[in-house]
DNA sequence: AGCCAGGCTCTCG
DNA sequence: CGAGAGCATGGC
């Protein structure tokens, strides 16, 4: 039996559910995908799988979305608020991009960038965990590469979500990892190295020796990244990426980043390679949004927009 | 066909 | 302490 729940959401304007969606195009449908102005993944609430689809029934500047959940289990109020809040928080509903556009709107090139992506918002994964795991697959193989990896992990050893005649996974949990081994997650292409390095930060998490979500919520920047990095595996960049991706901390730039570097010098400095130092120097013009803004920089080199 | 892509650790001099 | 090797996969 599958339960269905249908309803609306208001997210604060300016907001583009097809900006801030495209990059999940050419997901794995059973995963995470966008198709068809068609937002789809599972969301573990309370312990209880739901699944969501996500459409946009208004415009950038009166943003509307349209939520349908299915499930296994009756969607009860406190399970519908649950899924809310999680699709609320991975698309930073809440976020007012204006307070970001006013502050770089002397910075010409960033103005003209974010006048063509009004309304994009940079999508955080659901748990800490999970992007975590996701910058460690990501260090050094190219996004699509590390893409399909991802996938590979999540309907290897994430919870399914049978519904009708499709399989729907969730993102492992720390547990689900745990419970698996190096050999199992070697198996989804990934180095010993690499397999060694999440499972230990399972490991860490099952234990109780490292708590990612609260550590998301220490205002200290620096403490974040130095806690990161002592985690065997895990440099500066990893733990930018995790911090931007999947803690919501827009400030964070990955400076060392070969494809930030990269995108900053296309729109800034002609498109020569540059050094860390400078990007920092430009970014400042950004303000605390920093990360945000970078990524606003490689979606618009992406979209192979002129300034 | 190689080379390289949103790194990190380990080893060696 | 700095430089260099090795690692995994898939797209170009």
């Amino acid at each position: 039996m599958t339960f269905t729940e249908t309803f609306t959401l208001k997210p604060l304007s300016p907001f583009s559910l097809d900006l801030s969606a495209q990059v999940f195009s050419n997901g794995d449908k059973q995963v995470r995908t966008y198709l068809n102005g068609e937002f789809s993944q599972v969301f573990q609430v309370d312990g209880c799988l739901v699944f969501s689809k996500i459409t946009s029934t208004g415009t950038v500047e009166r943003p509307e979305l349209l939520l349908e959940l299915k499930s296994n289990n009756p969607i009860t109020p406190e399970i519908k608020q649950a899924t809310k809040q999680a699709i609320t928080y991975i698309f930073s509903l809440n976020f007012d991009l204006s307070s970001f556009y006013k502050e770089i709107k002397d910075d010409n090139a960033m103005h003209k960038i974010t006048q063509k992506l009004y309304g994009f918002k940079f999508p955080t994964t659901p748990t800490v965990f999970e992007g975590l795991v996701d910058a460690i697959v990501e260090q050094q193989i190219s996004i699509k590469v590390a893409r399909t990896i991802e996938e590979r992990i999540a309907k290897k050893f994430g919870q399914q979500l049978r519904l009708e005649n499709e399989t729907y996974y969730a993102f492992p949990t720390p547990q689900n990892i745990k419970d698996s081994s190096i050999s199992d997650i070697r198996l989804c292409g990934l180095s010993q190295r690499k397999a060694e390095y999440i499972y230990n930060a399972a490991q860490l998490i099952v234990d109780g020796k490292l708590n990612l979500e609260q550590l998301k919520s220490n205002p200290d920047s620096e403490k974040i990244i130095a806690t990161l990095d002592d985690i065997k595996g895990i440099g500066v960049w990893t733990a930018e990426l995790t911090m931007l991706r999947g803690m919501q901390r827009f400030d964070t730039l990955p400076a060392d980043d070969f494809g930030i570097r990269r995108v900053i010098s296309t729109y800034y400095c002609g498109g020569k390679s540059i050094k860390q130092a400078e990007a920092r120097e430009i970014a400042k013009a950004w303000g605390k949004w920093k990360g945000l803004a970078a990524f606003y920089l490689i979606i618009a080199e992406v979209k192979g927009i002129v300034v």
